[in-house]
DNA sequence: CCTTAACCGGACCGCGGTCCAGTTTCATTC
DNA sequence: GAATGAAACTGGACCGCGGTCCGGTTAAGG
């Protein structure tokens, strides 16, 4: 996926912004491996669509656990072997599912309006970005738990790497000086989709008391004032 | 499993201890539907023990991804169907595997001496139960990430439950009149074992290192200052 | 048109998990 | 203490799925 978004959606960095374009050590981690599709041989890319079509579809059918790697090739009229070569792995063609929800966050939080995006003051971004990135994994739960790469690779995902990065770097503009990259950890583990899941679906808790939740978090986190 | 030492290790609870024996509240989480090995059939018992000798020798031998069902039935002599009506599935034998330690760590802060049992000042014992639990993790890592049982029964897991129960309990000492559930997933999620194993193998930090951020994170949550 | 590299597809493997027919153990009864 | 009936246990055949491999095919460049 790349990410592609990085080094497009923000032409003109507005200059005003508080931080400098997009950070460089943010931009290694948009660094995946995976192709993009315009370099991609003819066949190949319209197998692509194709396949990532017909998953859509089996996820709306039959749900994530529905998306079955032999399913998507027979509904793709694609061999099995195809979808490997293309995705790598069943976590891989998952998360080319949630590649467009993933941009279209990253952007938002890149480049997009205060307070999610620049121009506000870095707690209350970060406070936007928990409540805004807690209301788009509850949308997506189903498909954030199944694209799940076991706990070995979890956190070296490409995408969970990069909003760690983003978190840290709001840290580290709204407390100078301090160890931000362990507190960016533990603020991100507040967003587990799986911990969403438990809480929410399993433990009945509302959306709404998670987001009081991340507010207070953050207020301790900076040790500022949570705004009640 | 039922993790016995809940009812049994403690027999006579402290009268200075600072919790009321073993909260209520944690009891039922310790009715894991696990059967225990006394009142099994004498056969039954005996192939339990032979198939937990041999799962612990594959892992030494192969490594936990040594772990196959097959392998383990054939080591102890039984048939694969055994192993499945015993554990349940290759989590539930991974967690018996664990169960021994599992149950030595509960006696140590349900019943041991301060700062890590009771006796000792909450912040103080939660202090201690983070560094124990992380160095307890870092030594068991390999078997701790085989042993996952998927996303969507992640927290959920006795062992889990009961050990963010404890760190609840904690902070409700320690922070009277707070939130305190939200709070104890938080600190709990710091101490993930695929988050340590992330940190300390994939970017190589030293366990150290994690132990600080440990007593910051408590600093932090509790509002206390960090005695470094 | 021809070469070559990339792609395709389905046969194949190993493992987790299920199932059921046969066997063993235990409790009860005589 | 032996017989007996039923519940519980055993084990291997079986299934589905994720993932690999390789011979045949096809698209892109000169």
């Amino acid at each position: 996926m790349l990410y592609a978004v990085l080094m497009s959606a923000a032409p003109p960095p507005a200059p005003e912004s508080r931080e400098a374009a997009v950070p460089p050590e943010l931009l290694q981690l948009g660094a995946v491996g995976d192709q993009d599709e315009t370099c991609l041989r003819a066949d190949a890319a319209r197998n692509r669509a194709r396949l990532l079509d017909a998953a859509a579809r089996l996820v709306a059918e039959h749900g994530a656990a529905g998306v079955t790697m032999e399913a998507v090739a027979a509904a793709a009229s694609v061999g099995k072997g195809t979808v490997f070569r293309r995705f790598g792995d069943r976590t891989g063609l998952l998360m080319a599912l949630l590649d467009h929800s993933e941009k279209k966050f990253q952007a938002a939080f890149l480049s997009g309006p205060p307070p999610l995006g620049p121009g506000a003051a870095p707690v209350d971004r970060l406070r936007a970005f928990g409540c805004a990135l807690l209301r788009r994994t509850g949308d997506e739960l189903e498909l954030q738990l199944a694209a799940d790469p076991g706990p070995e690779r979890r956190y070296g995902s490409p995408p969970r790497q990069f909003l760690r990065g983003h978190v840290a770097l709001l840290l580290r503009q709204a407390l100078p000086g301090e160890e931000a990259e362990l507190l960016s950890y533990t603020l991100m583990a507040y967003l587990d989709p799986a911990q969403i899941h438990h809480l929410t679906r399993q433990r009945g808790m509302p959306l709404a008391r998670l987001e009081e939740g991340w507010l207070d978090l953050v207020a301790r986190l900076t040790r500022t004032r949570s705004p009640h």
